[in-house]
DNA sequence: CTGAAAGCGCTAACAT
DNA sequence: ATGTTAGCGCTTTCAG
């Protein structure tokens, strides 16, 4: 378009493209391209001089060709239902730290906490190329499953695992846990025990949770007593939660909040009715956040390491990718720390209501 | 890998083009892209068989040919020292919103709490063709400063105001709002007064409030007692700070934690150490974290809302890019939250050492 | 209103 | 070992 650049060093405005470095260097761009991706194919004095000239030019890559050419993005979606928090948060710092490693780079949406409809935010990540889909919780979309199966994205659910999923997962068991869980709370002598939930509708994990309770409720022959809360508002709404449990089942001894989040308020509204805790109320968490263990009392807490599922379901991703892995369902234990939270119920404790 | 494909609207392994549409619609493939983009220049007619081709092929638009051919990617590149952190993903919590209403996508890089390097997690995002980049707290990096000066690519600070910066800002000012939270403090009463601070090169956050701390102890003729924390490590850390400040100077009745985060482990501290909180020491925070309020006390805290700084900061780029708005430096405000964990300082405290 | 053709930056055959 | 060239998917002149 325009004509010989006359100044020597002349610094382009526009980005330095390898028909730039070419010119400069003296040689073909096909030289160029060679020289920087693969260095030993090229005679070390032209690779030498390419690779002033790039310096020179301040070339660098643009990804965006490579791609085109490539059809290789390397880029990596993960949905998950929310990045402000704790846990969510944890678990895209894992992957991304892994995508970082592979010189791959990650794109975060934010779903919510309903995986019916996971399409609608998956298609703008595979429109810029996503090369593949990292999931929060299972897919339960089928639209997007068919599509990706279709188009051979390949698809991976972290944080749950389940036995009969539609697609490989790298998580622990929820049901399982919560049931261990619960059988802490029976271990030292609780009857009543109440959960506070999350939304079930398109969440796996509530699903699993619930219904691990409601077995175990049965085999005891007790009415669950769920109370369910909506994720997107946090702490306050599980002193809410424990406020309507209390109103419905004033016997309760404990409280089982599928986030640790709730756990916080549940505590400062115990003291407020005038509990004692622990002793009055036994109180375990989900997640083991960082600050569960400094709560008063400290919180027990079934401990998922969120950075570990999501640094490994990265490195799944990846090298299935680049090495032809095949993507398979890990499933990973869970540990619940018990803490000051979870003492024998004391049956002396004054009547709520 | 699988066998029968024998339906007629012959399903593509392959992603659908802009050339199968135009083949199955009868069209040119300029008239598809023109019906999909500007359909208003497309006869009523054909833009119905367009449409009606792009829907049985499945087809969607490959942002990557269409970057490369518009030099335009749709992708803000977002740089925060972590992910896993309260502040920090509430502000890119922010940022990812509104790129999404804006049909952009979000790339984060985790860059850690020094600025002094940011070319290295910067360049990365340039190279995947990020049109803009939002970086958390100051640019110390001049050759990163350079480099986007020289390659027109807008550069946007956030989280800090700064008078003299080298690029816009949108953000509030650390060392006015630390030096509001101080006269809190000496309203009260206080004089023994220390700081808990994260580590400073690199870090304009930490360097403001430390710079205004000291200026105040001056103007109040006492000594400075500031311990440094590392920031990548959490919770627990302000505890051991706060002991190396009891055992330096016992007199302290009074603590700035830099970090909401720390306060958390200083009253666990306190506690242990046989105080009474908080009359016998008076404990404050900054970014007023959403548990902030439920500890006990309830934390006393700078209020700075992320998520707006974060979606703020979004939007202010995405109109620069899409409507050449300039990039303007916006200062917002912070509020002192004043809550039950600052009170005046009780002199007859047990002695601490 | 529609189509043909060029070209964004890159890499990989293929030819030398 | 190096150069020439085609083409990834897309949009946009420019003709018709």
């Amino acid at each position: 378009m325009t004509e010989e650049q006359t100044v020597p060093p002349q610094k382009l405005r526009r980005k330095a493209t390898v028909h730039d470095v070419a010119r400069l260097a003296g040689v073909s761009i096909a030289t160029v391209s060679r020289s920087l991706n693969k260095p030993e194919t090229v005679r070390p004095g032209l690779r030498k001089r390419v690779d002033m000239a790039a310096a020179e030019l301040g070339y660098y890559t643009n990804s965006i060709g490579k791609a085109l050419r490539n059809q290789r993005s390397r880029l990596i979606g993960t949905i998950i239902p929310k990045l402000f928090d704790p846990l969510f948060s944890l678990v895209a710092s894992g992957v991304q730290e892994a995508l970082v490693e592979y010189d791959y780079l990650g794109i975060i949406q934010v779903a919510g906490y309903d995986n019916r409809d996971l399409m609608k935010h998956a298609l703008p990540m595979i429109e810029k190329g996503a090369e593949g889909l990292i999931i929060f919780g299972q897919v339960q979309d089928k639209v997007l499953l068919d599509y990706c199966r279709q188009r051979d994205i390949p698809l991976l659910s972290i944080y749950s695992f389940a036995e009969d999923a539609p697609v490989p997962c790298i998580g622990f068991d929820n049901y399982q846990a919560t049931t261990e869980l619960l059988n802490l709370m029976i271990q030292l002598g609780h009857v009543e025990i109440a959960m506070i939930s999350g939304r079930q509708p398109g969440n796996d994990r509530q699903q699993a949770r619930v219904s691990s309770y409601i077995a175990t409720m049965e085999r005891l022959r007790c009415e669950p007593v769920i109370e369910e809360v909506d994720h997107e508002f946090g702490i306050q709404d599980g002193a809410a939660a424990f406020r309507r449990i209390i109103k419905r089942r004033p016997e309760i001894t404990a409280v089982i909040c599928n986030r640790d989040a709730h756990a916080f308020s549940v505590m400062t509204e115990c003291r407020r009715l005038g509990l004692t805790l622990p002793h009055d109320m036994s109180i375990a968490g989900f997640d083991d956040l960082a600050y569960s263990s400094f709560l008063d009392p400290p919180l027990t807490s079934v401990s998922v390491s969120g950075y570990e599922i999501g640094r490994r379901s990265g490195i799944a991703m990846l090298r299935h990718l680049e090495e032809g892995m095949p993507l398979r369902s890990i499933r990973l234990e869970t540990r619940i720390v018990v803490r000051g939270s979870t003492v024998r119920p004391n049956l002396n404790r004054p009547l709520l209501d």
